[in-house]
DNA sequence: TTAATTAAAGAGTTCAATATCTTTAATTAT
DNA sequence: ATAATTAAAGATATTGAACTCTTTAATTAA
């Protein structure tokens, strides 16, 4: 559904969220080690929601990454899709056309349609606080 | 959502029972420019369809590829996307999350859970026959 | 039985996503 | 100032999907 990149900044934006909620800043180690990704690759992915300015990073002794609080209700999960995968999965052809459209359909356009919506509907309204606060209550989780 | 290889065959397949519909075989080339879709790749594509009994193949003059009639309204679209992408895309977790289910959940699964069972159904229930008719109705189009 | 036509099979190539490594820059504590 | 710590930046490597090419096999018609 998602590119590993993208799965993994879901992941990341969530954890960073609850550390964040505790006032807790974390390095990218940290991080990759909690959502279960490549060290490295997590670094880059970081770097892209920080430059996108998703998140907030600090270098240095104490540095890390956080996430403002005001802002942590305010990040839709679309946004992060937007950013690593584009609109594809919730706006592209079931079949990959190109030219895929309600006037020139492709043959399961209609049945696709109703999926696109209700996935789009639902990146649009889940935010990133609901979701890190699904992970402080211990009901749910980022790794095994 | 799909991989391309899943994509070309869905498409194909839908070509193929078009054709078999009006009992004409129809060669990898043809399909391949019918559906806008490389030609080598196409056959590839063609030739695990045709391995796994989702289709006929002919050699020699005259020969190509078709549907049985009776088959055409047995085929699934679940079918297809199971033999070129497995059950992830409607089985896997949205996060990417090895172990994800309603005991251990991921912070999206109770969202991803509505989409995944929507998508389900649909590949379960749509098969290649009315999918056909539709490009035969002319209301829908396999390429631009 | 030869030539033409068609798909099958297998090897090879290309490319983008995934992932890593190394060097640089910023910050803090001593 | 120096050392330690942390992220940024850029180059490199790996992998798997996408795609191609060449040879082989089957079928039919002349």
């Amino acid at each position: 559904m998602f590119s590993k990149a993208c799965e993994y900044a879901i992941r990341s934006i969530i954890f960073i969220a609850t550390s964040s909620l505790e006032e807790k800043r974390v390095g990218f180690k940290e991080i990759a080690e909690e959502i279960d990704a490549p060290e490295a690759f997590t670094a880059k992915i970081l770097q892209k929601l920080s430059k996108n300015n998703f998140i907030q990073s600090t270098r240095g002794v104490n540095g890390g990454f956080e996430i403002g609080l005001e802002q942590i209700k305010n990040i839709y999960l679309h946004e992060i899709v937007d950013l690593f995968d584009g609109d594809r999965i919730y706006k592209g052809c079931g079949l990959g056309l190109a030219k895929c459209s309600n006037e020139h359909p492709c043959p399961v356009h209609d049945q696709f349609k109703i999926i696109r919506e209700k996935l789009s509907q639902m990146l649009q309204t889940t935010n990133i606080y609901e979701l890190a606060t699904g992970i402080k209550s211990g009901n749910y989780f980022l790794r095994t």
